[in-house]
DNA sequence: AAGCTTATAGAACATTTTGTTGCATAGTTG
DNA sequence: CAACTATGCAACAAAATGTTCTATAAGCTT
């Protein structure tokens, strides 16, 4: 039998990266140690070793199994406007309100360093880009696009600047700011004629 | 006579932080520690345990000292658009080729928990805006701009795109891509009748 | 130049973190 | 039931981290 389907293993192993990934959400990351889960869990320490022989290990697997933004289902019901402001309104909750918000700066600075990492907020991006492209392409349906309308451009718009004024700028992040930056976008994605 | 200023004591406080610095950049933060810098330097340990009584001060001083965004100098010759590419490429350069590419991911995570490297890097960033500002301001005094143009908004944008497509999204910066993004810029910045 | 002060080097020591190993026990599989 | 394998525990080893003391040398004061 092999060790990875063992119930007792799986068992094991879920119990100590719900803890690591506790540990990691209320203080950092370099609080997760065997020590600590171990602690949290009661799970014995040498257990801890056989499955993640090195700290870095059980960090990032702590970090990569549970450390993703909240899925954010996009909205198409139009007009493009509101469908905007449900869509960064998320975003911005998940920033300011969410474990995420506090987990995403440790693993962009991870992500620089490990390719494990890196690909798995590539990936996170990733879908939040198709998630805004599908809520533009539903407003090209609706007619309601310029048709010069630079989407690729006003996506990546869309979502770095949140991150951005969060996490680098030291921005706040609240409704007030959201209308104009919605405006912004609008001016160079809606058609000229179209209602605002 | 006050220890900070003695000559000694500044002295081996430079030798220590250069080479902090040096393995910060080569390494991680994680490799600064009192043994790797004495190691590197030929300062004894004890003296630099008498400097920085924990690693995470040693590490923090190290940050801070020299982890600083190289200084673009703000060009305003004009027209606008060949302004921001000069800025803009420069902000790309720093990111893919010197040391701030590889630092910043770490200032970042470091800000999220840490006081003093948050309101480092909220002044880099405040000062990269207020260059981006008088950029903006010069082509308002030519009449390039927009009289609606939304100035904040712009810079904003101009600013987040390439940090996010760096450190979070992992996408290529290059200047196929910023001419695209400066052509979107200037859509909204440029009045409608000015030459582009 | 003489004398006081302070920083450094070096070594010895203490503590904590991190990692390893062997064995008894108990859960899992066939 | 029999064979296997994960766990818990305790003892141990090694490395990182922090502390303290003394002799020496550099800097400052008069």
């Amino acid at each position: 039998m092999k060790t990875t389907e063992d119930p007792r293993y799986i068992a094991t192993r879920n119990l100590a990266l719900d803890a690591a990934f506790k540990i990691f959400h209320s203080e950092s990351v370099l609080a997760v140690t065997h020590a600590s889960v171990s602690a949290e869990t009661g799970i014995s320490r040498s257990t801890l070793y056989r499955h993640w022989p090195h700290v870095e290990q059980l960090r990032k697997d702590a970090m990569l199994r549970v450390a993703r933004p909240p899925v954010i289902a996009p909205r198409t019901n139009g007009p493009l406007k509101a469908d905007l402001n449900w869509m960064l309104g998320l975003l911005m909750a998940a920033l300011n309100e969410t474990p995420w918000g506090k987990i995403a700066p440790q693993m962009i600075a991870t992500a620089a360093t490990d390719e494990d990492a890196k690909s798995a907020i590539n990936g996170f991006m990733a879908d939040r880009k198709r998630d805004m492209m599908s809520v533009f392409e539903a407003a090209e349906q609706r007619g309601e696009l310029a048709p010069d309308a630079p989407v690729e451009n006003l996506i990546e718009m869309a979502i770095s600047v949140p991150y951005h004024r969060k996490l680098v700028a030291g921005l706040p992040l609240d409704y007030d700011w959201l209308d104009g930056h919605i405006e912004v976008l609008c001016r160079l994605a809606l058609r000229p004629g179209a209602a605002d």
